[in-house]
DNA sequence: TCTGGGGTCCTAGGACCC
DNA sequence: TCTGGGGTCCTAGGACCC
């Protein structure tokens, strides 16, 4: 808790929605859904102009759909956000060396430790220009909050959406804060706020009434005493610059339940390939396999097993995840499939206990040689299609543009580019051989200089050439971006967070 | 057309050890 | 020979976050 506001919080607008607004001209203004466009797909973004009907994050599909019927739904380009992600990143390096990532849209900044804000005047001077720098670098608006703790900056910053900066100032916290639902406080969510509720808090200053017992006796050591802190405004934790990952997991839901035990064995195996793809980009090794299963109900259960020693070797996790799946009863159907890595080493080792164990399981040598790029490349979810919606393309005749649908062998075309008006849409067969994938055009023309999307070669900036990328980047597939990894091998410590 | 995917942290019980 | 008390590791589950 410090004396100035020097403590900022940014926050990215509506942040994929916003990524797809200013790369397709003809959305801007109008409700955008972004999200996975299966059966059982959930919204992850949804633009202010949808949100007016009522959809928001983590809604099924279905739901945002009847509420929106009119909406834009597009699949999320992840190495698209990514590269934006980047930009923003790299403007907050500017201001401080300790910079915490939270997500692709979301970091905080300790201005303090950067030298560049001491006190209110100065760190709403920089809140502001910072504001400005992202609008004119990626051409999207960010939120900023400012306070002396990181708690008070992210809820200021949430005040101040859109488009806004919001500044706390040190000593009117307490007030700031006593009205407000105990919901906005960070670790507080349905369960914990119903619980609250029951025992008749809904307020952060009927938490800081009841009391540290109170609040222990009723959510446990950890999560009371940090509650009760929390309610009175009290908060030090440090902005933290890097974290170690502490696991690594991929998982699936499946478009129907899953019921044949030969199928779900395959399935578990490709989630192992994957994760141990996932798991050797990082330059990690793990001693703990996790199996994860929710069940046609939708009850979710995990079952882990701990080697003697950290592993990175793909027979070894396929094996350990086959024994777990072994206890596991699968009757009446499986809606989802995950196998994660945890208890991670800083770095891959040799381990002769996982040798030892891969020679038994007569692992052929071959399937471990495969280059991890090439396991995590492997077409993977049940959703991935050719022209997936959103997803950009380039035609002989009428160069660049976005699928806008597809379906009965036609793929609806919308051309248009950033930079351009808003464009009209044309109609191909799928297989037509003029149109191919096309990749993601900069957003501001030369500022997005050395920013290759995928994380592969450098790219020229406002150079939008047709076979600019290779074919893995440029796939309409979404594996690239699914995977993550190749963010991840891209820029050895040059990106802070995680995917 | 009901509920994604990738993470983090905490709790609680049992095993095991001193 | 009627019960201590910690500490650590492992497993399973749950809440929460973006």
């Amino acid at each position: 808790m410090r004396a100035a506001p020097t403590i900022l919080h940014l926050d990215m607008d509506a942040f994929f929605a916003a990524a797809e607004q200013a790369a397709k001209p003809s959305l801007r203004g109008k409700p955008v859904v972004v999200g996975g466009l299966g059966p059982r797909g959930v919204v992850a973004t949804a633009s202010y102009e949808a949100r007016r009907f009522g959809v928001h994050s983590a809604m099924p599909m279905g739901q945002a759909r009847r509420l929106a019927p009119n909406a834009a739904y597009l699949v999320p380009r992840f190495a698209f956000y990514r590269s934006i992600s980047e930009q923003v990143m790299r403007l907050l390096g500017g201001l401080s060396p300790l910079v915490e990532p939270l997500s692709l849209d979301e970091a905080f900044v300790d201005l303090e430790a950067g030298g560049v804000a001491g006190d209110t005047a100065s760190a709403r001077a920089v809140g502001e220009r910072l504001r400005a720098d992202i609008l004119a670098t990626t051409g999207l608006t960010g939120s900023v909050g400012l306070a002396g703790s990181k708690m008070l900056a992210k809820i200021a910053s949430e005040e101040a959406k859109p488009d806004g900066l919001v500044l706390m100032e040190p000593g009117t916290e307490r007030a700031l804060l006593g009205p407000k639902s105990v919901r906005i406080l960070p670790g507080v969510g349905p369960a914990t706020g119903e619980h609250l509720r029951r025992a008749g808090m809904t307020t952060v200053s009927d938490l800081a009434e009841a009391g540290e017992d109170e609040l222990v006796r009723l959510l446990g050591r950890a999560h009371g005493t940090s509650l009760y802190r929390m309610a009175q405004g009290y908060d030090d934790r440090p902005v933290v610059a890097e974290r170690d990952a502490k696991s690594v997991s991929v998982e699936d839901t499946f478009a129907v339940d899953l019921h044949d035990r030969v199928r779900i064995r395959s399935e578990v195996e490709r989630l192992a390939e994957r994760c141990v793809g996932r798991l050797r980009a990082s330059g990690h090794s793990g001693r703990t396999i996790v199996l994860k299963v929710r069940r046609f109900d939708f009850s979710t259960l995990t079952r882990s097993e701990t080697l003697r020693g950290p592993t990175d070797a793909l027979g070894v996790v396929r094996e350990a995840a086959g024994r777990l799946l072994d206890s596991v009863d699968t009757t009446g159907g499986v809606r989802l499939l995950g196998v994660g890595v945890s208890g991670l080493a800083d770095y891959t080792q040799e381990d002769l206990f996982a040798q030892e164990a891969e020679v038994r399981a007569g692992e052929d040598v071959e399937a471990e040689s495969v280059p991890a790029e090439a396991v995590v490349a492997e077409p993977a979810g049940p959703a991935e299609r050719s022209w997936a919606p959103g997803h950009d393309v380039r035609h002989a005749v009428y160069g660049a543009g976005w699928v806008q649908g597809s379906g009965l062998g036609r793929v609806t075309v919308r051309f248009e580019e950033p930079g351009s008006a808003p464009g009209r849409v044309r109609t191909f067969a799928v297989d037509d051989p003029e149109l191919e994938a096309g990749e993601a055009v900069p957003l501001v023309r030369g500022a997005g200089a050395g920013l290759p999307v995928g994380g592969g070669a450098p790219s020229a900036a406002a150079g939008r050439g047709g076979a600019g990328l290779p074919g893995g980047s440029a796939a309409p597939s979404s594996a690239a971006d699914r995977g993550g990894a190749p963010g991840l091998a891209a820029g050895p410590g040059s990106h802070p967070h995680h995917l």
